[in-house]
RNA sequence: GCCGACGUGGCGGAACUGGCAUACGCGCUCGACUCAAAAUCGAGUGGCCGUGAGGUCAUGCGGGUUCAACUCCCGCCGUCGGCACCA
């Protein structure tokens, strides 16, 4: 820059020196990472990586620049700080955008990626550009493919028949991928409905248990309860009941249900089977058959219907078949409902109606026993004998058997282990643990994803694709039949395949994987995004993960959260890392919503955006006022009016950098010191906030509190304005503070801070390094400290007074001090102290009476 | 219904393990500069009573513990998020 530019750029104008800057880091690589220096502790910083939308919005500044702030703070701090980016690049958006626009995939995701690139160049951020993925690149997806085939050999990945979850637009849903009780698309908002369907899942429920310990995780309380709550843990026990004999049947089948309560065994008066349970078609009594098969038909058609209330009255039919109990021998009849669930546990229940509500309203309503086997402490044996008017789940440490045959009497926790034992011993149960997780359903019908890569041949059946025939690579042309088709159904060329083991003639898999695949594993690929022997390469991986800080929002609590804890798992356990937990430390940001407190979207017209914003007020005002809303965890409106604040504390930090003495006209306050101040007790005033301020904005960095951080950097600016134009002014303590205050902006307003290092570094005619480059400074303790202490002084409780005190100050001495006070006294209105309560020195209170 | 988070000025919010409630910012009012406006700078700004010093009431509501409660305990009310018959 030269002189003469500089004198001309008084003002501040980010438009000018904001790209400048960025350009020259660029230039200098000052943010490519050098994975393999290990002279520095490591940081690795991840955000949830983006789809290609096409553009930015004031959302995504949301959650970047705070992190970026975060990165650089790191790095100052002394760490080898990695701030990859990239993109999420498959997916539905670029196939819909294919179809309307008759433009391909591939193409409208690269040129969306290439917008993207830009905008998020003008955040001003520290990425490593170098270790970018772009998911939808056969180099990317590629690996997809080769885990899926380690995860086929080892079993992780399987192919099954079963009824799922299918949205008519976008096909194929996994289980977490259905929402609300209507049950729709998590996308779309379609309803889904039920097909059968053979496709392909993987193992995740394998890892359940592991993936309910979040031990060494600083993780939010909340994503793991919500884990916790979606994997579904329960302990209880399988019980092999078998159907009874009959005109109609030989009986003797088994049917196993699952139960959290076999202590209750013995008031099972029915079962109850799902629908698409496998033996309903056996069971099913000739004269019922008609009723039961209606009652299938409607059932599968039920999740089409509009279901206006949670509170569905109990439906379901006697299938003509009876069980026996294997406790007691009974003969109880077996019933098919829908309340009961194919996918969970065994898709049949014993239903105990005396002690489980659902089995209760279905027993009440199809007038089926209600047997009590479960007692309450003060439940006599007239209360025993009598009706129940409502079910009885209490199952505390208090209850008692009754009606259980040789366990009557237990008590009801005993009851659970007794029982367990006996069908043990009698090899008719035994304990068990259900999940109410499922394995993921990673097939989806569509063209924009990853290939899975498999062939079916008739001769040898599924047959995987061998490692040297990948990718699998997507075919360049498309052709869109019509809406929701998959293209590669129909693409001869893409479809018609030689099995690699036969040779004969075959057809490949024309499903894709669900994009939650390409996610599970992204931050891996960052440190090696180049190799080409391996997804991840291994020695790099052992330094640099776990991830130590990821952020993102929290809607991906139970999806993209849990799929890459169970990839990291599976992936370990095949030896392709070393870690088991992909992120150590994990923060959700909130939400920014539209000025009128909506989600933000262009038929709403509340959308704010950024490249506007930044183009009228700059990024650094941007960043930092994002960073000062609030609590970063809580989101919120945008204000209009609220930014402006922002560009007048960064004009007046411009000042007091650039212009200490207020020669600018309207400093008419100014240049006086505080009552009863000399220049030696305002440098130390100076100092003193100056010092003070580095320590709570280090720690408020640190525990990602922008918010308070940026309020801290106002108070000390607050203080530079008043003291701008005095005779403090430019002195040593002045220039310390302003120092301070530009070092702990530049994490977080980069360009301003740099700018302003530039110029002063030269106005001391010093060379220029830059201020990203420098440590972060260390808190002057000696000025940080106070001598003197404003004390609050109470009396019963309430503010009297307030007293300047030594720091050092004895509690004995300050007691007779402020005992001394006027207002003190006049409070006391001659009462005698009963009490004083110093609390360390912080406050005084002096209780009377 | 179950699980979780949260209720503080006109607004966004601050107050760390109980210790000055309302930091910081927005908005608003007044003043300086200006022919005027904008920008900038300065002063003020929770409610009520009072000319004033000051008093008094306020952290969703009702109780409680404590010298002291936004903070802890009990019971409600409200808003938001998650789950949806999981045996």
């Amino acid at each position: 820059m030269s002189a003469q530019e500089r004198t001309r750029i008084d003002r501040y104008e980010p438009a000018t020196i904001e790209p400048r800057w960025q350009r020259r880091w660029a230039e200098l690589g000052l943010y490519d990472t050098n994975l393999a220096d290990d002279s520095k502790p490591k940081y690795y910083l991840l955000t949830m990586y983006d789809y290609p939308s096409g553009n930015l919005h004031i959302g995504h500044w949301y959650v970047k620049t705070p992190t970026d702030a975060l990165g650089r703070f790191h790095r100052m701090n002394g760490k080898n700080v990695f701030q990859p980016i990239g993109f999420d690049a498959f997916g539905l958006p670029a196939e819909n955008a294919a179809i309307k626009n008759k433009i391909h995939p591939h193409a409208w995701t690269l040129k969306n990626i290439d917008n993207m690139r830009r905008q998020l160049r003008s955040m001003g951020a520290g990425w490593d550009w170098n270790s970018e993925v772009v998911t939808c690149e056969p180099e990317y997806y590629r690996w997809n493919q080769w885990i899926f085939l380690r995860f086929l050999e080892a079993g992780l990945a399987y192919r099954a028949g079963s009824p799922v979850d299918w949205c008519p637009n976008d096909g194929t849903l996994a289980r977490e991928q259905v929402e609300g009780t209507d049950r729709h698309c998590w996308r779309c908002g379609a309803r889904v409905e039920k097909r059968d369907l053979d496709q392909w899942y993987l193992r995740t429920t394998k890892y359940a248990d592991e993936l309910l310990d979040f031990t060494g995780l600083e993780w939010p309380e909340p994503i793991r309860i919500m884990q916790t709550n979606w994997i579904g843990r329960s302990e209880g026990a399988e019980v092999a009941f078998t159907t009874a004999p009959d005109d109609s049947q030989p009986g003797g089948d088994g049917l196993r249900v699952f139960t959290t309560r076999p202590d209750t065994l013995y008031g099972a008066t029915f079962m109850v089977l799902a629908p698409e349970h496998a033996l309903v078609p056996k069971l099913t009594h000739a004269d019922r058959a008609a009723e039961v098969n209606a009652y299938i038909t409607a059932a599968g058609r039920e999740t089409e219907i509009e279901r206006l209330s949670t509170e569905r009255p109990k439906t379901g039919v006697f299938t003509g078949s009876y069980a026996i109990n294997p406790v007691n021998g009974e003969r109880i009849p077996i019933w098919i409902a829908d309340y009961v669930l194919a996918g969970y546990g065994t898709g049949a229940i014993m239903a105990v109606p005396a002690h489980d509500e659902r089995d209760f309203e279905f027993a009440r309503k199809f007038g089926l026993p209600i047997r009590r086997v479960i007692a309450g402490p003060e439940v006599t044996d007239a209360e025993v004998a009598a009706p129940m008017e409502t079910a009885f789940v209490s199952h505390g440490t208090e209850e008692r058997m009754v009606n259980s045959g040789p366990h009557t009497g237990l008590p009801a926790k005993q009851g659970f282990a007794s029982i367990v034992a006996m069908l043990e011993k009698q090899g008719r149960g035994k304990a068990s643990v259900n999940y109410r997780l499922r394995d993921w359903l990673i097939s989806r019908q569509r063209y924009w994803g990853t290939p899975i890569p498999v062939v079916y041949c008739d001769t040898d059946g599924i047959v995987p694709v061998p490692d040297d025939q990948l990718p699998v690579r997507l075919p360049e042309t498309v052709d869109y039949a019509g809406r929701g088709d998959n293209p590669l159904k129909s693409d001869a060329s893409f479809a018609n395949t030689t099995c690699p083991k036969c040779g004969g003639p075959a057809r490949r898999e024309t499903d894709t994987m669900d994009t939650f695949i390409d996610s599970s594993w992204y931050w891996f690929r960052y440190l090696s995004p180049q190799n080409e022997g391996a997804p991840v390469e291994r020695s790099i991986e052992a330094r640099w993960c776990p991830v130590d800080q990821y952020t993102g929002g929290a809607e991906h609590a139970v999806m993209h959260l849990l799929y890459a804890r169970f990839f990291t798992k599976a992936m370990a356990d095949l030896g392709m890392v070393h870690e088991r937990e992909p992120f150590k430390r994990l923060f959700n940001q909130g939400q920014i919503l539209g000025a009128d407190g909506e989600r933000m979207s262009k038929s709403r017209g509340n959308v704010q955006d950024p490249d506007e914003l930044v183009s009228h007020y700059g990024a650094d005002t941007v960043r930092l006022f994002l960073m000062f809303m609030g609590p970063w965890d809580q989101g919120g409106p945008w204000s209009p009016t609220g930014i402006g604040g922002i560009s007048r504390f960064l004009n007046r930090v411009w000042h007091a950098a650039l212009d200490p003495h207020g020669i600018e006209p309207g400093d008419a306050e100014s240049g006086v010191l505080p009552a009863g101040q000399d220049k030696a007790a305002a440098d130390r005033a100076l100092r003193t906030a100056a010092h003070r301020t580095l320590r709570v904005v280090s720690e408020e960095y640190a525990e990602l509190r922008f918010n308070t951080m940026v309020a801290h950097l106002m108070e000390l600016s607050n203080l530079l304005q008043r003291y701008r134009g005095t005779e403090a002014a430019g002195s040593a303590a002045w220039n310390e503070a302003v120092g301070l205050l530009l070092l702990m902006l530049a994490p977080a307003a980069p360009h301003i801070a740099e700018e302003l290092w530039s110029r002063l570094a030269e106005a001391r005619g010093e060379e220029w390094a830059s201020i990203h480059a420098q440590p972060w400074p260390s808190v002057d303790e000696a000025a940080a400290a106070e001598n003197e202490r404003e004390v609050p002084v109470q009396v019963n409780g309430k503010l009297r007074d307030r007293v300047m005190v030594p720091v050092g100050i004895g509690e004995a001495e300050l007691e007779r001090l402020v005992l001394a006070r006027p207002k003190v006294v006049a409070a006391l209105e001659g009462r005698a102290p009963t009490k004083v309560i110093h609390a360390g020195g912080k406050l005084v209170n002096i209780v009377v009476r």
